[in-house]
RNA sequence: GGACGCUUAGCUCAGCUGGUUCAGAGCGCCGCCCUUACAAGGCGGAGGUCGUAGGUUCGAUCCCUACAGCGUCCACCA
């Protein structure tokens, strides 16, 4: 026999199997007018990224459903990629750039983009290395890059389009500005944190009164920028002054107060400030009142600040230049000295900072682009709503509808270098011209001259495109889009994404709108038109995963420090081990707290496997001998693989043990593509594990080595040895999706392969229904109970496993005394019963251990070694479980509303019950009087 | 402040749309075993009034309400 040793050694099977599977092709997907399409676009790693638990988690679930609609017959396509991530990518390199004492505006945007480039070729498929050592089975073939070549092009493609329909649009916005890096900020870019400051408490005078609005600040210097004072509309003490105009300190100017339903009237003196150009409240106040009221009375903004927070011309002279702290001081300073300043009390709030230099972020008006995303927002609540698109678990629908209806316009702009470059051009305007052009010129290439003006002096728009603008598009751009090909119409939409609920608005909101939005237009494969719903969604079926954490329950984060690397759990425990432990660990929609130990499990079942392989090959070796000495037929049907295909057993010298594990094995497996269609896949994991453990190596396999080691004729231990290795194989194949190197590497030996055979394209288990076999499962439940009473007592009183015990048995139905008989057999193997006499009524054994089963009574005489304390002792605990079964049930019965209103065959169950407690109690305790 | 989720054995968690696989698994613990696949194993055992208080129902771990604790997301902190 080829070498098998004792234990399981992942890496062998690893280095082996992972190269042939791809040298084979397995992993490739073609278009295949004969077969389903079953797609999954994998969420883009960050090409910083390395490999955490989260993408452990979230690959194995993916590879589990390809490797499953593989086996199953599908054309799978598992697209694999990674994410250009701008702001963490250019990150890393102006980090290693400033190692060498330079900015990336000493290398000039040019040479810094080579330098990233540089660095995206050296470092940037680390993850996608670091995933194959997982076992994933993607197309790498078709691997994509969110900045190659033909996903820039889709990019500039979607922009043109939108804009031209009027969806993309320029316009002021207030974004999180650090004042250092000159950038704007997305939300997650910024780090809020507690601060110890002062609440200002500022009166301005209202004009033509002896009244001051007195309003509370933690940024006095941005009351340079202030045009209006607001109090909440429905604010009874202030209803009087509404419409009034206030003299703003400091400036000369005069500005309304009027009315916000966002300010909360029992904050402070319930009258806020508003400075439309540095408050992202302000600004959507400013907004408001400019869209209610007549051109009269618009609400200017105010910038008062520049680039750096500096305060800047549009600010009284003395204050220009200043940075905004030093402001700060001498507006409060001026302030003062006026009288103006009610009071300062210490306060604490939050402020924002720059995640990269931790400077405060200020809230700045800055010019940049928009999605229009309402018109999108609309159809993509709808697919979601309706059911086109069903979200596992399906709670995450409601996040999803109130995100959809309260969308905001997305600004998709960024002051980066690092991602996909506007494609908008500016007229400069040159010496001969005389137009004040300021028309943006979207196109993919610069135009040569300005089509108002005739200008060529054309400059590009500085900024980058989010990084989600080009994720949006990643389940059509990654097959070609814009272009038609067969490939993008056949793999088109594609089935299941999997993904973290964290990125739900993100990434996963907006593919949907941008499927419905373009993918109209690509023809079927029947080159049909695409128009039904089903068709244009990127995806049906969207699988939120768990959140990895901690033992102490926190989130696995870089900067925790707390996420193993698993590079070493897999090489601690094995690909399979940690495949099938995070998985096992993960429920639909729950959370999951890992650590490396739990791996235990897995790599002890991956061992568990192994074994029983070890188990029967070493048994077909060994029959192969015996054949061999004897000659003739049976050597040939010894040596015969077993089949490859869904196959066919003999249903010869079928046993009570063949019958039970066909029946489990259907059941098995029939339960398991439910389960995985219902996408509750760690229920999946467990009923393999069952099956695999229990069923066939606690019982099957104990079983059948009494007809292997005993003196049956060689033929009949074939087939046997041979049905036991058929259902062996099922459910190898089973338990593939989720151990693909184990189950590989034992399937290889199974029998003789051809090359290129593989488990991971054999064909998926189909459920035989007519194989479930409930009368069958009864008898068996019967035997497994009755070895287990007797397990039972001869553990309770400590009887080792070494000495042999007989037993006398007692049942009033004869055909359960039958059964025992019939099976002797396996009680003497499972319980060490060597002998099974009958009771004739009225006989009662003495010194002897008893134990009651269904239906009758066992005794195992025990003369000598039986301890009748302890004896005594276990029986007791018996009655007292059985009388409180006893009692519950008969409380329920002689309640008569439970009688008259419960359904007929629930009470006649209770009753069965309560006769089968009663007919157990009566045994136990003469058994205990016996004693 | 809004939305959602969680609370079951010492630990980590299952339990799919109310009544036999309803009280479970793995680890840990206790006892007996190196029985010729596996000590990463086998057999047996102990451990829980299923967060608290009400309600619906003949019947609640499961459905409803409130509360407590934990957590996630969103908004906000003038």
């Amino acid at each position: 026999m080829a070498e098998f040793p004792k234990a399981y050694i992942p890496k062998d099977a690893e280095e082996r199997w992972y190269p042939y599977w791809e040298n084979h092709g397995y992993f490739h997907a073609k278009v295949n007018a004969k077969k389903k399409p079953y797609t999954i676009v994998i969420p883009p790693p960050n090409i910083t990224g390395i490999l955490t638990m989260g993408h452990v988690l979230n690959n194995t679930i993916q590879d589990v459903f390809i490797r499953w609609k593989r086996m199953q017959g599908f054309e799978t396509l598992w697209m694999p990629g990674t994410d250009h991530a701008g702001i963490a990518t250019q990150n890393v390199v102006e980090k290693s750039l400033a190692k060498e004492g330079k900015s990336r505006h000493d290398l000039g945007r040019e040479e810094f983009l080579k330098r990233v480039w540089s660095w995206k070729e050296q470092y940037g498929s680390t993850i996608i290395r670091q995933l194959r050592r997982l076992g994933t089975s993607c197309d790498w073939e078709r691997e994509r890059f969110t900045m190659d070549e033909g996903l820039s092009a889709a990019v500039q493609e979607i922009f043109i389009r939108l804009y031209d329909k009027g969806l993309i649009y320029r316009g002021k916005y207030i974004v999180n500005w650090c004042p250092k890096d000159h950038t704007a900020l997305s939300d997650d870019e910024v780090n809020y944190g507690e601060q110890n400051t002062n609440l200002w408490h500022i009166k301005y005078p209202i004009k033509d009164t002896k009244e001051f609005a007195v309003i509370a600040t933690t940024r006095p210097e941005t009351m340079l920028g202030d045009t209006a004072v607001a109090v909440h509309p429905k604010d009874e003490r202030y209803k009087h002054l509404v419409g009034k105009m206030v003299l703003l300190p400091l400036t000369n100017r005069e500005i309304p107060i009027i009315t916000d339903e966002f300010v909360d009237p029992a904050f402070g003196t319930g009258m806020v400030k508003v400075t439309p150009a540095h408050d992202p409240n302000d600004y959507w106040v400013g907004q408001r009142h400019n869209a209610s009221m007549g051109q009269r009375h618009q609400m200017p903004f105010i910038n008062i600040l520049d680039e750096s927070a500096r305060l800047n011309e549009n600010v009284p002279q003395k204050y220009q230049g200043m940075d905004h702290l030093e402001a700060r001081k001498q507006v409060v300073k001026d302030l003062e000295e006026l009288g103006l300043m009610l009071k300062i009390e210490p306060y604490v709030n939050n402020v924002g900072r720059c995640y990269r230099c931790d400077s405060v972020i200020q809230p700045y008006l800055s010019d940049q682009w928009f999605v229009k995303m309402k018109p999108l927002a609309e159809q993509a609540l709808k697919v979601v709503e309706d059911g086109t698109i069903r979200f596992y678990p399906e709670r995450w629908v409601k996040t999803y509808e109130h995100w959809m209806t309260n969308i905001r316009d997305w600004c998709i702009s960024r002051q980066l270098w690092w991602g996909h470059r506007i494609p908008v051009w500016y007229c400069e305007g040159d010496e001969f011209c005389t137009l004040e052009c300021k028309q943006p010129l979207v196109s993919k290439t610069k135009p040569e001259k300005c089509p108002h003006c005739n200008c060529t002096e054309l400059r590009q728009d500085e900024d980058v495109l989010d990084t989600w603008f080009s994720s949006w598009l990643w389940p059509f751009s990654t097959l070609g889009w814009p272009h038609d090909n067969p490939d993008l119409r056949y793999f088109y939409p594609t089935d299941t994404l999997v993904t973290g609920p964290d990125i739900i608005f993100f990434w996963v909101a907006r593919m949907i709108m941008a499927g419905l939005e373009v993918t109209g237009e690509i023809p079927l494969p029947d080159g049909s038109q695409r128009k039904r719903k089903e068709d244009l969604v990127p995806f049906k079926h969207v699988y939120f995963t768990s959140i990895i954490r901690d033992v102490k329950g926190r989130k696995m984060s870089k900067s925790l420090g707390n996420s193993p690397d698993p590079l070493d759990v897999i090489a601690e425990y094995g690909a399979d081990a940690l495949r099938f432990t995070i998985v096992y660990l993960a429920p639909l929609g729950q959370d999951v707290m890992y650590s490396n130990e739990k791996c235990e499990m897995g790599r002890n079942f991956a061992n568990k496997i192994w074994n029983a392989g070890r188990f029967l090959l070493m048994n077909k070796e060994q029959l192969k001998a015996e054949s061999a000495e004897n000659g003739g037929q049976a050597a040939r049907s010894a040596g015969k693989p077993i089949s490859s295909g869904t196959g066919t057993i003999s249903d010869a010298h079928l046993d009570l043990a063949d019958r039970w594990i066909l029946s489990r094995l259907h059941s098995t497996v029939d339960e398991f593509n439910t389960l995985l269609d219902k996408f509750e896949i760690n229920q999946a994991t467990k009923i393999i594990y069952d099956f695999m453990w229990h069923d066939f190596c606690d019982w099957y396999v104990e079983m059948i080595k009494g007809r292997l080691y005993g003196s049956e004729p060689t033929e009949v231990k074939e087939v046997v040895l041979n049905r036991a290795l058929y259902v062996f194989d099922q459910a190898l194949r089973l338990l593939h999706p989720f151990m693909p190197f184990v189950t590989e590497d034992l399937w290889q030996r199974l029998a003789e392969r051809a090359e290129g055979e593989s488990i991971m394209v054999s064909d998926f288990p189909a459920a035989d229904t007519k194989r479930i076999d409930t009368k069958t499962e009864l008898e068996m439940r019967f035997v497994q109970n009755t070895i287990e009473s007797i397990r039972n007592v001869r553990g309770e009183l400590s009887v080792p496993p070494s000495k042999e015990v007989s037993i006398i048995i007692h049942f009033a139905d004869k055909s359960k005394a039958e059964v025992i008989q019939k099976y002797r057999s396996y009680f003497q193997r499972l319980a060490r019963v060597t002998n099974i006499e009958q009771l004739t009524d009225g006989q009662k054994p003495k010194q002897a251990a008893s134990a009651v089963v269904e239906g009758g009574e066992v005794f195992i005489p025990l003369e000598g070694i039986i301890d009748l304390g302890a004896e005594r002792e276990r029986i007791e605990k018996e009655i007292a479980h059985n009388q409180k079964m006893f009692d519950s049930i008969q409380g329920k019965l002689s309640n008569d509303s439970f009688v008259s209103k419960a359904p007929q065959a629930v009470v006649e169950k209770e009753r069965e019950k309560l006769e089968n407690f009663r007919t157990s109690l009566e045994k136990l305790k003469k058994n205990l009087e016996r004693l």
